[in-house]
Parts: C-alpha cells; sequence; structure tokens
RNA sequence: CGGGGCGUAGCGCAGCCUGGUAGCGCAUCUGCUUUGGGAGCAGAGGGCCGGGGGUUCGAAUCCCUCCGCCCCGACCA
C-alpha cells in the first residue's frame, strides 16, 4: 500500500502552456513525467509504474515465444557500415565520438547487433528458428519532437527479431508475433486495428502496423467496417465508381483550346464545364537515389493522375526505389517539359523505356488506364488539349498505384466504404527478409550440409506509446482513466477527512482490506479538502475509487468508476469483493 | 531545414509598442478557522526578466547575436 502523504505526485492544476495533445497534458499533470529538453522525458512515479505494468504485460506474453536479451545502446559505427546503414539512417541517428576519434552510434534498432551475435553463433539449421527481443532504450534524433509523448528521441521499445532457415520459417515467426500482439494490445486495454504497411527504410516485404485511433495520430488509415479490411495511407487501395466519359467532340483527336488563366485543376473544370476527374492532373517531381557507395543520383519524374486524385509520395518512392523526392523547379520544367506549372501535360513527352534509365520517367495512376477523351495541360501556357485518350495520346514507362485513397471510396475487398481516419502506431511486425543477414555474413548449414543465408523478420511495440494511446482512448476535462492491467494502481481510497479519526481508520482498513485481495491501492490520506483530493484522484488516471465518508457510520463506503463516474454504496466489509465484481479480469 | 510563436517567481500570465529600477492569479511557508468537488482571513518567502554584447545617465522594455521550447510544413522501422 502507498500512502499519498509520503508519494511524489506533483499534480498541476494549470495546464502547461507546451502541451497541445490530451496525453501530453495529462501527464504533465498527473504528475507521470517531466521534460527535460525536446523529446526528453523523465518518467516519476506514477509513470514509471505504468510503464512497469506495460513492461510486465509485454514480458510475459513475449516469453512465451522468444528470450529477452540485453544489448548494448552504444554500437561501433563498423556493424552499421556493413549494414548499409550507416549512411542509409541519414541524420536520424544520433552519433558520437570516442576519446580515440573512432564513430559510435546510440542504437535506434537493434537489427545489426541482434545479426551480429547470430552471425557469430549460429551455425546449423537445427538452432533455428530463434527468436530473440530486448526491452531497451532507444534514441532517434527526430527531425521534429513533437504530439508530447508520442514523437521522441529517446523511448522504450520492445524490440524482437527472429532468424528462421526458410521463408515458410519466417511466415510461422509473423503469425506468432501477431498472435502475441493482438494478446498484448488486448491485455493492456487498447483498442486497436491491426494494419498493412509500407515497410519503408527498413527494408522487406509484409509488413503490418497496430494502430490505435485518435486525433493525435501522424498516421492516417483506412479501413472499412464492413469486412474488417483496414491499410495505412502508405498502402492503402480502393475500387473507384464508375465514371462516364466525355463524349469526344469534333474529330475525337486531341484539340488544343485556349484557356488563359486556367491554371488550377478547379478552373479548368469550369471552364470545360466537366468535373475534376475528367481533368488529368501532372505533377512534376526530382526523385533522389542512392547508389551502392552512397552518392546520390536525381531522375526527372512526371505522375499523371485524375485531376481529383492526389499523389501518395510515398508510393512513389517505393515504386522508383528512391530515397527522397521534391517538385520540380521552373527551370527543371522548362527542360523535361518546355511548358510551366499549371499548364503540364503528358502529350509529346518522350518516356523512358525502363525506370531510371536516365530519361523522364512517366508514371500514370492506375486510373487513368481505360479512360478516354479527358482534357490535359499541352505544355504550353494557357493552352489545354481536349480528347485526351491515354495510350493512345500519349504512352508511359509504367502504369501503377501512385495515388491516396479518399474516404467514401470502395473497399477494395468488399466494396463498402471506406473511412479514413487518424491513428497512432503501437507495433509493427514485418518480415525483413535477407538485408542483414546477407550483407553482415550470417550463415547456417542446411540438412544438406549447404550453407544457407538465414531470414528475418523484425517486431516492435512501442511501451509508452502504449500508455500514450491509452491516455488519448480514455479522458475527459477532469483527467483521464487507465485501463486497469496498466494504471498505475487499482484503486485510489481517498479518505475525505483525515482528522475525522473514524474516516481515517475506516480507510486504513479498508485500504488493507484490498491489498489483501490482491489490489494495488493508493491511501489518500493527505490532510487536504475532500474537493482537492476528488479532483486529484480523477486526474491521474486510477480506474476506481473508493470513498471514505459519512457513510462510514453505517458502515458503507462508495465505489466510484473514473471512466463512467458512476458511484454505488457498499458494505465496508465487502469492499473487495466488491471490487472484484466491477474490475474485468486483467 | 523552411514558416510562425514564445522565453518575466514552481505553474499560468501581465508589463515591452511609448526606457525610469518588476506585478497579478494559483502554488509554497506560518498562524487561526474550515473539511464531499481545487476553502477563508492574516502574515511571509521566492526573480542575474533565457545567455552574451551594444545603445543610453538609466534596459525586462530599443539594437545585434547566440541558446532553448512549442506549433505548421518538410521529415518520420
Amino acid at each position: 500500500m502507498h500512502r499519498w502523504s509520503k508519494l511524489f505526485v506533483p499534480t498541476l492544476r494549470e495546464v502547461p502552456s507546451d502541451a497541445e495533445v490530451a496525453s501530453h497534458k495529462f501527464l504533465l499533470r498527473a504528475g507521470y513525467v517531466r521534460q527535460l529538453g525536446a523529446g526528453i522525458y523523465s518518467y516519476l512515479f506514477l509513470g514509471q509504474r505504468s510503464v512497469n505494468k506495460i513492461i510486465a504485460i509485454v514480458r510475459e506474453e513475449m516469453d512465451l515465444i522468444g528470450q529477452e536479451f540485453l544489448l548494448p545502446a552504444l554500437n561501433p559505427a563498423e556493424i552499421w557500415q556493413e549494414s548499409g546503414r550507416w549512411t542509409g539512417m541519414g541524420q536520424n541517428m544520433f552519433r558520437l565520438q570516442d576519446r580515440k576519434g573512432a564513430w559510435l552510434a546510440l542504437g535506434m534498432t537493434h537489427e545489426e547487433v541482434m545479426t551480429d551475435i547470430a552471425r557469430k553463433e549460429l551455425r546449423s539449421y537445427k538452432q533455428l528458428p530463434q527468436i530473440w527481443y530486448q526491452i531497451q532504450t532507444k534514441f532517434r534524433d527526430e527531425p521534429r519532437p513533437k504530439s508530447g509523448l508520442l514523437r521522441v528521441r529517446q523511448f522504450l521499445m520492445k524490440d524482437s527479431y527472429s532468424f528462421d532457415i526458410d521463408a515458410a520459417g519466417l511466415d510461422r515467426s509473423f503469425d506468432l508475433h501477431d498472435q502475441v500482439y493482438r494478446k498484448i494490445f488486448t491485455r493492456c486495454g487498447l483498442s486497436f486495428v491491426a494494419v498493412e504497411a509500407d515497410s519503408g527504410a527498413m527494408g522487406g516485404s509484409q509488413s503490418q502496423e497496430f494502430m490505435v485511433y485518435t486525433e493525435a495520430g501522424e498516421d492516417l488509415i483506412a479501413s472499412c467496417a464492413c469486412c474488417g479490411y483496414a491499410a495505412n495511407m502508405e498502402k492503402a487501395v480502393s475500387r473507384l465508381a464508375p465514371l462516364q466519359d466525355l463524349a469526344p467532340t469534333g474529330d475525337g483527336q486531341p484539340e488544343l483550346v485556349f484557356t488563359p488563366g486556367k491554371g488550377a485543376i478547379a478552373d479548368v473544370a469550369e471552364f470545360f464545364h466537366i468535373s475534376p476527374a475528367q481533368d488529368v492532373k501532372t505533377v512534376a517531381y526530382m526523385v533522389e537515389t542512392k547508389s551502392a557507395k552512397g552518392e546520390s543520383v536525381w531522375h526527372p519524374v512526371a505522375a499523371f493522375l485524375r485531376g481529383d486524385h492526389f499523389v501518395n509520395e510515398t508510393k512513389l518512392l517505393g515504386l522508383l526505389g528512391g530515397s527522397d523526392l521534391r517538385t520540380m523547379q521552373a527551370e527543371e520544367l522548362e527542360t523535361w517539359f518546355r511548358g510551366p506549372a499549371g499548364y503540364l501535360g503528358p502529350i509529346g513527352l518522350a518516356p523512358a523505356a525502363s525506370l531510371l534509365d536516365g530519361k523522364l520517367n512517366v508514371i500514370v495512376d492506375a486510373a487513368l488506364e481505360g479512360r478516354t477523351n479527358m482534357v490535359c495541360g499541352a505544355n504550353k501556357l494557357d493552352y489545354h488539349f481536349r480528347n485526351v485518350t491515354p495510350g493512345r495520346d500519349f504512352s508511359w514507362t509504367i502504369a501503377a498505384d501512385i495515388r491516396n485513397v479518399a474516404e467514401g471510396e470502395g473497399c477494395p475487398t468488399c466494396g463498402a466504404p471506406l473511412k479514413v481516419a487518424k491513428a497512432v502506431e503501437v507495433g509493427h511486425i514485418f518480415k525483413l527478409g535477407y538485408k542483414y543477414t546477407e550483407s553482415m555474413g550470417a550463415r547456417v548449414l542446411d540438412p544438406n550440409g549447404k550453407e544457407v543465408t538465414p531470414i528475418m523478420g523484425s517486431y516492435g511495440i512501442g511501451i509508452e506509446r502504449i500508455l500514450t494511446a491509452a491516455i488519448e482512448q480514455g479522458n475527459d476535462p477532469n483527467g483521464f482513466w487507465l485501463p486497469p492491467s496498466i494504471a498505475p494502481f487499482d484503486v485510489v481510497v481517498t479518505i475525505t477527512n483525515v482528522s475525522d479519526a473514524a474516516l481515517l481508520a475506516a480507510g486504513e482498513k479498508v485500504a488493507a482490506d484490498l491489498e489483501a485481495a490482491g489490489f494495488d491501492v493508493l491511501l489518500d490520506d493527505r490532510n487536504e479538502r475532500a474537493g482537492v483530493k476528488f479532483k486529484d484522484a480523477d486526474l491521474i488516471g486510477i480506474p476506481y475509487r473508493v470513498n471514505i465518508g459519512k457513510k462510514v457510520a453505517e458502515g458503507k463506503v462508495e465505489l466510484v468508476r473514473r471512466a463512467s463516474a458512476a458511484s454505488e454504496d457498499v458494505e465496508m466489509a465487502g469492499i473487495a469483493l466488491a471490487l472484484s465484481n466491477a474490475a474485468l479480469p486483467a
């Protein structure tokens, strides 16, 4: 039992001015955390208790499928150079030099360290599969730490890594993690959704994120309430409603039309009395790729899509294998289009025969295929073409899905309207493949005595994000409530007036009974007015409260649920049973 | 890295434009009263006004510069 009068729980009445999102405000106000620098936080008593409960759940579940390691945060540059990520990770990795001038990095993830162990120790297929995990601090020099505790520079992560003899084994390891993650997030009381995701800079194939819906999230998720389809916007696809193409005019061939000052999609649509969907949008990029030596090369890219659609730059980069992109400058537009922004179009371009062969990469969004009689820019100031039919009037290097899915479009599996909402990522599992084992030279002998490269998977959980996501899911203007499984205490016993000896004694008794029944109990024995204690109790996230008040004279106390504010009077002697009945099984 | 904002007591802020030696609310400490939704009265403590430089008789205030933090964007296993 912890007595509040002896604890350091610095609650704040006023909202710190730096805090924007709910979880940030309340973590500060409830005395869970304090900020040390941008994206750097200290966890105080309550915060640390909650984090410890989360870790305990994660550890308990992970131990069913893997083995916990403790790995160094300080990594010699060499292993990162071997994997190619010393340069590949760019500025996001904290780097430092030791007294001899040797370069080191603070680990932002541990593929390299795990693979180093694997290559030195694993010799035979008989040793596989292996699942190794760690729960440790990771460092990332984020371009912009933000949203309070949601994007920080130092954070706790559970990371696991699987080594298998073949792809079928990797499938099993991946599925094991999928199942365990669902149990972990469920036990932590989160309402989450598993989505298809882009595998990003980590490399690899199948990738799945575990997302919690919240307005504070940085990711957009497209989901279908009907069949359960859900995907990150970077990966989401949709079915489009059939469109009526325009009827051709004149001889049906592209016709140059004077469109003075109509450089924007909306203006063009209005000018021709068409919907933006009948227009071809042109977006011109310079896309960077990196050579093996880390040198960057920039490639011109012309992307065409429906006027009412938007480019998804992640999809575009993935298609080209690019590392970065920016839109073209005016001089570059002149070079590749011979036309100005606002009037760019696909007709007359010389598309590269294959991607990145030095010529203009012309990429057409899949939604343009099969369309006829569209409108597009003429690569000439104040002129557009009409009667433009993709394939007949212009060609391309490649057609692919490069657009953003929009709310209301059809689910790709069942056709029902998709919903698009913000979410925060709490976990990510994906199949790495051979990227690290190959580059770092991990080899084992297979049953035939042949040397083979093990295949890897990588699986992360953001420990503190579970806490922040839970707060985002359960808060009101007075504070928040955590699921009992991850709350710092199950229940706070509030003695409304400690100068009343009878109430004080009753509070001690109730707290002792609850503790004996296995609950984590916080006894609010502070010499404060009842109102102050109620406000604090509502603020700090504890799911249940027992009020020790006037009804003690009748042998009764009051049990209050934080989330609903519902309260009931219960016999003092039966409080432990009453709370057991109220609390959901952990 | 681009754009914007902020930095004055533990927290929230005013003062700055128009220079004259720092103030309000909450919190803290002491005493008395109070005790079911952030109490009342009386008293007290607490500030290199983010750092450095400059202008001036005089700088929180004007100028230069550096640092830090927040927001938008870029970015982001």
